[in-house]
DNA sequence: TGCCAATACTCTCCAATGGAAAGTAGGCAC
DNA sequence: GTGCCTACTTTCCATTGGAGAGTATTGGCA
């Protein structure tokens, strides 16, 4: 927020606390791991149901996903769609606010993959200074 | 190093599986709550002391800062400078590299200003819901 | 009449993580 | 000496996260 929000000349660039703390709290929720592949996932594949999304974030286990999935549309960044049939069949997808979400975490996308050299030369580097 | 991304017409802009791996294994390392709400204060004030870190940052116990800004320092965001005085001085700055991804989280801060709302409707629908 | 298969959870147990608070180092003012 | 300052570091304990087994549903099959 704040990185950004003073184009006033004001020293202190935070308005509201309140609204700031909201911030932090919804930042908190929002970067997290796993909600940030569940996004991603769901942004490049669209609707998808519960084990391929299983299958397509690496590494998540059933928990993490029912969690994060939950989390997920209480925020509303996801649609849960239960169809009542015979093997029970829920699928996920992201709503317009899940979009604009994902839109928003492109540009971490594109600092990761532009700068996962520079990142591992830094870890290099450090893990030589003993 | 991100060989070639593909330049053919996919829908979908996954490249290499090999790059894929190590940016989502950075973005699970870079999109830590304690790591984004750092960089954002460290964004905001500058260069900043231990202790004046651990005040700005809401909530951040003494091991989780420690261990976010060693981690930080790792990978090349932060650059740690020590005096060697008599009350020990260590002063923690943004690289290049930290700032750059303070500006791909801007879009983050942003959306979470400008989505707030959103969100807490979403979450009281949902509660309501019960 | 069992019994199974399929799916999306849900539960249990155990290891890893995170927080609070006390401890450490080391020179300096007293 | 005693206390103080700062940036950790360690210890202890509560919470979180993962692996894997269990649950609920019901049409289809033997």
């Amino acid at each position: 927020m704040s990185m950004m929000k003073n184009s006033t000349a004001t020293a202190y660039p935070t308005p509201d606390p309140r609204v700031e703390m909201l911030v932090n709290e919804l930042i908190g929720r929002v970067a997290d791991k796993w909600t940030l592949l569940v996004l991603e996932e769901l942004e490049e594949h669209g609707t998808c149901r519960f084990t391929r999304l299983a299958q397509l974030v690496p590494g998540i286990s059933q928990k993490m996903l029912t969690q994060t999935l939950r989390a997920m549309e209480r925020d509303g960044l996801v649609r849960r769609t239960v169809y009542p049939v015979v093997p029970p069949k829920v699928e996920y997808a992201l709503t317009d606010l899940g979009h604009s979400l994902g839109e928003a975490f492109c540009g971490v996308w594109r600092w990761a993959e532009a700068h996962l050299a520079a990142v591992e030369a830094a870890r290099s580097a450090f893990d030589a200074r003993t």
